[in-house]
DNA sequence: TTTGATTCAATTGCATGCAATGTGTATGCA
DNA sequence: TGCATACACATTGCATGCAATTGAATCAAA
């Protein structure tokens, strides 16, 4: 970005799809918050292509509900607005409830070795104190486990609402920070193991919906230390102005 | 598109979004069948648009997954492939429950004036015994149905599934013209109407568990009927043709 | 000081041009 | 006759130009 960066030039038909992911990955990341704009002329001028890549990867994240349209007026990264959060939270339980069932149910031994593979880099992230890896790599898990269940259909509507799970936690960051979260973490997914292993599915079910509530309650935690530490500002200063001057 | 058309202009910004609405309304009723080729130059002929507007309307048809892209060769409809449809069953029957159970939680008296019209129209579509508008009206009833769960996310995901649903039951569109068909889609909505009105939540459920198995049963039988109206075919005739000449 | 109209700059939405890629056909060779 | 190679055509993917719309800034008047 900063250096001249030598025209990068892409393969045919990869420039709307390389940038499509690089900004799918900022936007969860939340390198790009919520609101940030995203005007196509500066972005044509950062990726170093045309308006046309951009426009389409901007249209293919405004399908995924990552970014939002101002028509006219330009796109900006989409907000996760808390007052959906309920709604969110009672189809994200049902979905990987579900997802996980079918873990349990259809997984092969080749999926196992994926899982356990990926809940170790889970664990690694946890030691290495970095929640960005962390986020990562929860999603991948997650990810993993309904893609063991074999159903494209339920593969395709989890993965989104992990998408926006992830952006929520996003919200709480910090509080994945403090030393008793991390204790918590650490070991996180070795119950889904198990139970997956075992074929187990009312087990896998039980424990994919307690991580849902889990989720939900330290979200909803995070949210009211956050407002506790808050304090009153004072109202629109324009009326006081008046009076001051 | 055969006479002239007086060089219709749109309002700027709804070019594409009228190029995609009308595309999306024509594969899902079939009159664009899948594999059919959409090709940007005569689709920009067609609506008498530059190709901009025609791309980006097949880009979000192609995140509807209502259309395949086959990069540098074109855009075709998508095949609706019947390996999936266990997959999309499981998923279908799950969602459709759920959204079922909200709309007998959460409905308004408003709702139910909406739901009681489209049951209605429904009826209507029966009677005239037009097999496209009774697969429209059924859309609308679940999407209703859906809707006065008031959950937006569900709403969403529940949306797709319905539009795959219909490219579904094309399949086995003649069944529909049955006598015996007809009678069974006779009234066929109004045990929801009950549920949902009385918010009995675990029979809504019930209804809408059977409605899909009913679903799932009428669409195999189908399929078993067109197997066994089906005659077998000659191979392909290359080899043959080689010793006759 | 606030309200209103007017101009101006910024940004999108659409039109069009060009080059790359993949397909089908024709031709030459075994 | 069968197969490989080359060429031409069709169609996309990307670059660029232009005009319409929107928001902000400016200025005048109450």
């Amino acid at each position: 970005m900063t250096r001249p960066q030598a025209k990068k030039v892409y393969q045919r038909g990869s420039a709307a799809q390389m940038v499509c992911d690089e900004l799918r990955k900022e936007i969860l990341t939340h390198e790009l918050k919520p609101g940030a704009p995203l005007d196509e002329t500066s972005l044509s001028k950062r990726f170093d292509v045309s308006r046309s890549p951009i426009r389409e990867a901007l249209n293919r994240l405004l399908a995924e509900r990552l970014v939002e349209n101002l028509p006219n007026k330009g796109t900006i990264v989409a907000n996760v607005d808390l007052e959906n959060f309920p709604s969110f939270i009672e189809v994200f339980d049902l979905q990987q409830r579900y997802a996980t069932r079918l873990a349990a149910r259809n997984r092969t031994s080749v999926d196992m070795v994926k899982l356990r593979d990926l809940v170790k880099a889970f664990d690694d992230a946890v030691k290495e104190y970095d929640p960005l890896k962390i986020l990562q790599s929860n999603f991948e898990f997650h990810l993993a486990v309904a893609e063991a269940g074999k159903n494209p259909y339920l593969v395709r509507q989890y993965k989104e609402l992990l998408s926006e799970a992830r952006r929520y936690i996003h919200i709480h960051l910090r509080s994945l920070e403090t030393a008793k979260e991390k204790a918590i973490l650490k070991g996180h997914h070795r119950d889904f193991l198990e139970a997956i292993e075992a074929r187990d599915v009312e087990a896998a079910d039980a424990i994919a919906h307690e991580h849902t509530l889990k989720f939900h309650d330290r979200f909803l935690e995070a949210l009211k230390g956050q407002i506790d530490n808050d304090f009153s500002i004072e109202p629109t200063p324009r009326k006081p102005r008046l009076v001051e001057k």
